[in-house]
DNA sequence: GACTCGGGTTACCGCTAGTAACATGTATTT
DNA sequence: AAATACATGTTACTAGCGGTAACCCGAGTC
């Protein structure tokens, strides 16, 4: 059996395949992740179990989703992390680039990373996920305040007492996550390489030699 | 009505309320997120309509559960950074807390903060943790060896750089999320006061007067 | 005794993910 | 031409979920 060539099934399957992602997609955008395996199998003008024929599960389906934007979105980022630019700029373009993904498509955001959320009733982006105040938006809120109130930043300080907070949180919290699941390292040594990421060892750090510098 | 009865009744009830809180806690720890209402019920000696009849619905009972714990987690975290000592002592003291916390009970840590998955099949609707994590994942890793490849660490640079490649992405991630929903600033800003917390600001900051600074 | 009322249960609804079994068109083989 | 093999699609179902309506009972009160 020749793998590298692809009989007219295979391709054939292959397109209904990216039909059927693409009428998901739609589904899940429009009614956000609650979205049923019935109204995706509706939208794609077929019934439940080609989906399941297709995608095994709905994770199977979730994932195939998810990994289009992905791709898409890691693509992106990797082309800013490559502009040539001082670390400074490529830094700020990666950041922006990110950012600017998920402000111009929200509904995938969402999608992505708050599955669960979404609500029985048609949201019109109204205070959602507003109402359960999860604990980093707790944390990154006191953090903020306790900045505030105890270091001088200058103007603006009120807003950039509140990025911090819930930037410093979510390093926090990814970098531990991660390392509770791989345990890389000893706690210690973890909290001291954060802090040293806190205190500006980024900035400080010289380049490679034949390298930009990230 | 009579004042003393009632608050004969509100305490019976609160005392009911905090009984059928630690059966849930029992049932959530041990099946994971996805133990159902009947499952909490069963634990807890009674029948659903109970249990919605003092948390509304599952969400209420959620809700009700991580309060507790996160009540409990930001109390010490609380405590950590109002510790008498400099600030980089403090930051250190606050991120130990924090790993240290999810380090001694991480069925309470995964239940707060990827409530989705758990349950070990059958799962109902999209769970972010076996596919948004990968994301972040992601992320971090491919962004952890851009910064090995191109910095100069030192010893220990690949670590460091693991770790600073999923900070930063956390840290993206924690203030692009929370900058989408409450949309505080214009995204240039918040690009530059993330870049600005990398650069160092944080440490170069000077004290507000009368206080010890974070 | 009738009467409310809080705590409790049974039995149900509508919905979901997922599946088994059956139908149908189409291309290849005999 | 007839029969077979197969992918494509459907209908109709299961099991379990969150959530609720309706009833039930014992204890105090008029």
């Amino acid at each position: 059996m020749d793998t590298t060539q692809r009989t007219d099934q295979q391709r054939s399957a292959d397109r209904r395949r990216r039909e059927l992602l693409e009428a998901a997609d739609r589904v899940v955008l429009r009614d956000g992740p609650q979205a049923s395996m019935n109204a995706i199998a509706a939208e794609a003008g077929i019934t439940k179990p080609i989906l399941y024929r297709h995608f095994g599960d709905k994770g199977g389906l979730y994932a195939a989703l998810a990994k289009r934007h992905t791709d898409a979105l890691l693509d992106s980022l990797r082309a800013a992390l490559d502009a040539p630019a001082d670390r400074r700029e490529r830094v700020e373009a990666t950041l922006d680039t990110y950012l600017a993904a998920i402000e111009a498509r929200p509904q995938v955001y969402r999608f992505l990373m708050h599955p669960a959320e979404g609500g029985q009733v048609a949201d019109q982006g109204f205070d959602v996920g507003k109402h359960s105040a999860p604990l980093l938006r707790r944390m990154g809120e006191e953090l903020a305040q306790v900045i505030e109130d105890r270091l001088d930043l200058g103007p603006g300080s009120q807003q950039l007492a509140r990025v911090w907070g819930h930037g410093i949180v979510g390093m926090m919290h990814a970098a531990g996550d991660w390392w509770l699941g791989e345990r890389p390292c000893s706690r210690a040594e973890l909290v001291r390489s954060l802090a040293d990421l806190l205190w500006g060892r980024l900035a400080a750090a010289g380049d490679k030699v034949g390298g930009p510098g990230f």
